[in-house]
Order: structure tokens, then sequence, then C-alpha cells
DNA sequence: ATGACTATATGAATTCTGTGCATTAACGAG
DNA sequence: CTCGTTAATGCACAGAATTCATATAGTCAT
């Protein structure tokens, strides 16, 4: 099996280094026996001499020079390895791994990740968006590292932080009848197309808080995975949307888009971060929340 | 300072791929307990878990992630290494230093090297022509492992092994009276341009043995790196000079060259192959001088 | 739920390796 | 030759690694 050590390359760097093992031995805080005793052992356990002892000097040997060059090669990369290590020990470094329930908080995690980025340039983060057995899940199998849902389900080990609330609005094009309104009510939309993102409605607020409770159901759905196509869509006429009021906004400037209120009250969401209490001491993990949850 | 070693690399690898201590004690020859402790040691002198516990099995965290990546990359050198390591002890690896101090024999050493070179793949040839303190000095210092001498210097370490004989003799070309000459005589020199090897001339045999004891020195004397030249200057009656007859007789192909004794009885030379008495244990070596030994 | 099975964790005892101390041997410079 | 320096050696000890025995925990089938 292998004998072959770290420690002996160490020994073996130091002492071609030094020249002498009293020398090696003050820098690798040993005694000369004692190295004296350690080369003599990994010749012997090799079975190759690595030092020719010329006078009172150790030189190396062919073998030796070949496991110098050995030793040059892989000792840095150990302690690369090391440093590295204890930038995971302080949560300096790492891959956080974000998963979205939430279609359109997309636009909004884009926001917070660049400075995020920005300030630990050591941490990776990754954004997944499908989980087999659902975000919370997902959070449990340590699929994941943090959850962005707007449903926060309270149990032992996990914990939520709001990060910030949004009204859901209808986005309409500028020929639409709407485009003015002061709100819009569930029977409005029997005749309209409507576009939302490619998941089963139950997962749709729109559907869930809006249309269904008035039992409604709208002409027409269709599904899109990307904002700025659903929102071309919608300023031109081919459908309407609901989506986030500060989304809508912000694409306003592109496309000429209106949003609507749903309903004489609005809907308003909130959106929670989720994270495993055992994570907690995770430096650049805390950080993300907090981060995430002031206001940008 | 540095903890990590490589046997807690092969512990990870082997876990990782086993899937549980059980099994990878049985590949390691340690048994379950032993590696619970290794383990644990390991993950507190890092300060870094590299399991996660689930339910009855183990987990790689991301820092253990990344420690299997350095295991795959790093072990495989390891092992590498000791198999190389196992090849210097057999004396089935390493470079054979082999010191000259005979122009002419470098022809000769071509011959021997080539089928040499196809006996022991793995190992190289390294051919070296100047030596500070002369090719014994060399011997000594462990500047070459072998010297191709027709000196011998009999001292206590050293070795000497005779491996051919040869008559040197002068080489001339078709238009020099001397051509068909049974022998020649140095005060046949007296008015002739002597080609030789651009060393001392206390080191060429033609002095030594012929032209000092005679009192006799040649009109001019020019000196050439390689023998290819020197025989073609000879050819074209530019000169005559002083080499193996068996070489002469070899370039005797290409060129018009005719070979005449050096006085009535000739003179004969005997090449000496030298070693250091502590490498007759390596394989490589010591066969090196048998092989050379042989009659071509 | 319960029990059988299998996995890891733990603690104490034991074995072994590594280290240091004291000393010897070998070398080199003055 | 002698002194200073360096490596080698033998012995003794401490600490680390390993094992055995056992506890603890998770999984699966009934």
């Amino acid at each position: 099996m292998g004998v072959l050590e770290r420690s002996h390359l160490t020994i073996i760097q130091e002492v071609a280094r030094e020249g002498s093992l009293t020398a090696a031995g003050m820098r690798l805080n040993l005694t000369q026996p004692a190295l004296s005793h350690s080369i003599r052992k990994i010749e012997q356990q090799l079975g190759v001499k690595i030092w020719r002892r010329e006078g009172r000097s150790l030189v190396l040997t062919q073998a030796g020079e070949w496991l110098l060059a050995l030793a040059n090669r892989l000792l840095p990369q150990f302690d690369l390895a090391e440093s590295r290590l204890e930038q995971f020990a302080n949560g300096e470094r790492g891959t956080l791994r974000i998963g979205m329930e939430c279609h359109p908080c997309y636009q909004w995690l884009l926001k917070v990740v660049s400075p995020y980025l920005e300030r630990w340039p050591k941490v990776d983060v990754d954004v997944r968006q499908k989980f087999q057995f659902g975000g919370i899940g997902a959070l449990f199998n340590n699929e994941i590292d943090i959850l962005v849902t707007p449903d926060p389900l309270y149990k032992p080990g996990l914990k939520f932080t709001p990060v910030f609330d949004y009204e859901l609005v209808l986005a309409v094009g500028p020929e639409h009848p709407l485009r003015n309104a002061k709100f819009v009510l569930p029977e409005q939309l029997v005749d309209e197309t409507l576009i939302t993102y490619p998941v089963p409605s139950e997962r749709l607020d729109i559907y869930t808080q809006f249309l269904q409770p008035a039992g409604i159901a709208p002409r027409q759905q269709k599904q899109i995975e990307t904002t700025d196509i659903m929102l071309v869509m919608v300023a031109h006429g081919r459908g309407v949307a609901a989506l986030p009021r500060w989304l809508v906004k912000e694409y306003a400037s592109h496309f000429e888009l209106y949003s609507v209120k749903l309903g004489k009250k609005g809907i308003t969401k909130q959106i929670f971060l989720g994270h495993r209490e055992t994570d907690e001491d995770i430096h650049y993990l805390r950080d993300f929340i907090e981060f995430a949850a002031s206001p940008q």
C-alpha cells in the first residue's frame, strides 16, 4: 500500500532547500535525530536510496531528484487546498444554491445577486427552478440552500425571512379598454387571453386568489417562459398578464404598458427567503439574507 | 502547519467510492471505528465538515466535494511516483551518465548505445566529454556513472573492465605517397600536416607513444572536432590523422582512405569502462558494462 | 408499531509510530 | 591535532492510530 506521505515530501523538499538535517529540522520544528530517523525509514520503506551520504552532508540521488521534483509539484497543491478549506471553514467560500418558487422574482433576484457577487468574490451562486418535492423538500434534501418563495411553510429546522412586498397587477397594452381603469374584476377577464408562466395554475396567484374564488376562467391561456416575451406580447395586445407592479413599471420604459389593480383592494404578495437553521453559521449565507432583506 | 495528508485523501476517496465506512474500511484494511475516528479528527483539525450525516450514510459537503476532486487529482500522482520509485529500486529506471575520455570511441559508443536503449526503455543515457578534474574525478564526484577511457587508473572504489582493443593507424588519402607503405616511422611525418581532435597533445597517443619518444613534431597541426570532417580532409590530401583502424575502414566506403601501421610493431590500444564499486548493484549499469564488453 | 438488520458513533484498552534526549561517529577547517 | 559541526544510533517515552466491545441510530419488512 501507499507509504509515501505528504510529510515525507515536505522533509525531502526542506532538506534539499536547507542542505542539512539540522537546519531543515529547525524550519519543520523537529530535531535533527527525528529527521534522521524519518528519512531512514522512508528510504527503507521505499527500498530506494534518496540521499547519498557525502561527507557530512546529504546529496540527492537520481531517485531523490525525482522525488524533489514531485514534491515541488504536489506540495503547493496541498497548501492551496488547505487555504481553500480555511475559506470554507470561515464561510468565505462556497456555492449558494438558490431555489426559486416565484417566477417573476427572477428579475428581483438578479438585482440582488450582482452586488452580492461583488461582496463575496469567492462565493458562487447557482439558481434552480425545478424541484421534485417542492421547494421546501429541496431545502430539506440539501439540494438548495436558500428558497425564494411566497409561501413560507413554518417547519422545525427551517426559517423564513420576508424580503419584499409587491402588488400583483394586471398588465395590459395601450389598445386595451382597461388601460386606464381604476381596477379590474374577475368577470371582466372572461373574454381575455391570459399569458402566464408555464406552471400549474394552482401555483399562479391570479388563479388561486382572483379567478378561482369567483369561479371565472379566461377565454384562453398562453404559457410563455420569459418575462420579456410575455410583456412584448402584452404590449401588442395579444393578451394580458398578472405580474408585480414594479416589474411592469420597469418594462414600461421599453414597451407601452399599463398596470391595473386586481379587484377593488388589489392583491398584495410577500416574498420570503427560506433557509435551514443548521446553515445559520455560514457567513455568506446569512449575509445574503440580510442583504436581500434590506431595501435595495 | 500542514495537516492534510495523503492518507486522508485516500480515506475521502474510498469512502466516497464505497459509500460507507464499513466497506471503505475493508478495502483499506482498517476497521470501521478506525475510519470513524480518523474522519472525525480530520474534520476537527481542518475545522470543516467534510461529510453531512444523513441517516446512516455519509454525504459529502461542498468542502468534501472539493476535497474529493483534489484526491482524484493528486492520488494518481502518488501512485505513479511509487511505481517509478520501485523501478528505481529495481534498477530499471535511471539515467546512465557516460563520460568519454577517448574521442574516436564516440563512434563505437553509438553502436553500443542504440541496442542498449532498446533493451532498457526506461533508462536514459547521457554522454559528457568535459571534466574539470578529469574523467576519474568525475567518476568520484558522481558527475558520471561510467567512464570510457584508455587509461584505467586503479584506485580503491573504482573498477575497470576492458571492452575492446584496437590498433591506432595513420589514415592517409589516395594521393599520399605512404598510401601503400607497410608502416610509417616518426621522421616520415616531419613535413606532414597532422589533423587531431582539439585536445592537449599529452592526451593524444600519436604524440605520447610515437612522435615525442622520437623527438619529432609535424610541420603543422590542425584541430578538428568531428571525425567525419577530419576524414574528408584526409581523403582530399589536406593532412593525415591517427585513428583506430576499424574506424578508418568504416569510412573507407565513403571516401578513399588508406591505413598505415604506426612504427614497425604498430600501436595497440585498449579501451576500458570504469565505474564505482558502489554502483555494482544497479542492474542497468552492470548490464551496460557486460553488454559493451561482449563482442559486437 | 415492532423487531431484525445494518450502519455509524463512542469509549477504553492496546499497539505502534514518531519524537526527543543523550551519545557516538564522522568530517572539515584552522 | 583539536575544535566545532553534522549525521547516525539506541533507548525511553508520549501521543497517535487502531481495535474491540458496545451504544446509538436509521431502514425495512412484517
